[in-house]
DNA sequence: AGAAAAACTGACGTGTCAGTCAGTTCGTTA
DNA sequence: TAACGAACTGACTGACACGTCAGTTTTTCT
């Protein structure tokens, strides 16, 4: 299920692949070079590389740059989007969930999804599709943080006066967080964060 | 005192200018097109074109353009932090000194800055340079933020445990803010900014 | 004044890369 | 199996912007 391993299964198989399937792969390939070099410096020809065909098809899928990094942009959001939902959606206790979402939200391994966001809010300065695009991500997440944290303060698991003005200050401070993590590089490590969100957290929903 | 208006000053006024005035000229001029172009869309030319001077001379003052942006972006950081630590040396009482140290944070304007910034953790995943810069710039703040609060504690007008975790959250969830406000847009304006942050300032530090 | 140094110009060389296109391969349908 | 169209190739081009450099203008020094 990963995006290499993806890429790799379709460079041993030879047979040419369907219009989804094919643009599915690219839109995998750009969001992998995508994280790794920006949007500035990726070429077509990096992720034609990547996947082993030539520039052209890349062109055949997507007409033009910009398109093919709007769509990848989109494409790794939404999955981000419903991995979220999903985690919002199980059956568990409201403090748990809302334990589960965050830690999804949190930035893990390689960073992938949280170096695309910080290039999303540089093209989103200037872009009217990037800025839509990141916004409309952004508020389905709070969206979901402050169901979450309504459906705890209903069952009595929560205090919490205003969710909708906690979720914008959690998720706010998740992303300055992040942001110090995988921009600056640890200057805040994975633990230390964790402790600074539970404080946080206690004083918004109320103690564990 | 305007980069704009400067700049006009040395086109009318034909003499030549000295190292230092010309160096500071481009850099000012280069975080103009800086926060309005971003870093990719930045060229020479555009800089150049904004002084009135020929793209020769900007390669005579700084030799690639890698350096041009890195000092560019190094020079309005540094003025922005003198800044700050202006309005914390500044004698009031503790609360006041906080919140205007905190309104000078905020983005303000053509949020110039925040542009900077924003671009800036973008570049500061993959530029060691620019990630130095970028993660120095906010332990300063953060520095700052920490004895201001500290100085409150010491004088018994402020409640607080940890003054270095409160100053990383209340430093991240104003970065969050303002992203939202900047990058996507007025999902937050100012006036809803302010009393998010207000909530979590009486968390931190005690009420006013 | 004359020489030397500093500030400055603008045309040019060079590399890069998005996008095009004429032609090729492969799978499907009749 | 022949024909047709979808998937695909890779060489080419046109634009663009960094960085160079030979030469020009202005200032400073002696």
């Amino acid at each position: 299920m990963h995006a290499a391993d993806e890429a790799t299964d379709h460079v041993t198989e030879r047979h040419r692949a369907t219009v989804a399937r094919r643009r599915q792969e690219i839109l995998e390939a750009t969001c992998e070079i995508l994280s790794k070099r920006g949007f500035a410096a990726t070429r077509i020809a990096d992720v034609a590389r990547l996947l082993d065909i030539s520039t052209g098809l890349v062109h055949y899928h997507f007409a033009t740059k910009d398109e093919l990094l709007v769509e990848a942009f989109r494409y790794a959001a939404e999955a981000e989007l419903r991995a979220l939902r999903d985690l919002a959606a199980v059956d568990l206790p409201p403090r748990e969930r809302l334990e589960t979402v965050i830690a999804e939200f949190f930035p893990r391994g390689e960073f992938r999804s949280w170096r695309l966001w910080i290039e999303g809010w540089g093209e989103a300065l200037r872009s009217d599709r990037f800025r839509v695009m990141s916004r409309e991500l952004d508020e389905a997440w709070i969206g979901i943080l402050t169901d979450t944290i309504s459906e705890g303060v209903a069952s009595g698991d929560f205090t919490c006066a205003d969710p909708r003005g906690s979720a914008w200050r959690l998720s706010c401070l998740i992303e300055g967080l992040a942001i110090q993590q995988v921009a600056h590089g640890g200057t805040i490590d994975g633990t230390e964060m964790r402790l600074l969100v539970d404080v946080a957290l206690a004083a918004e929903v109320g103690g564990a």
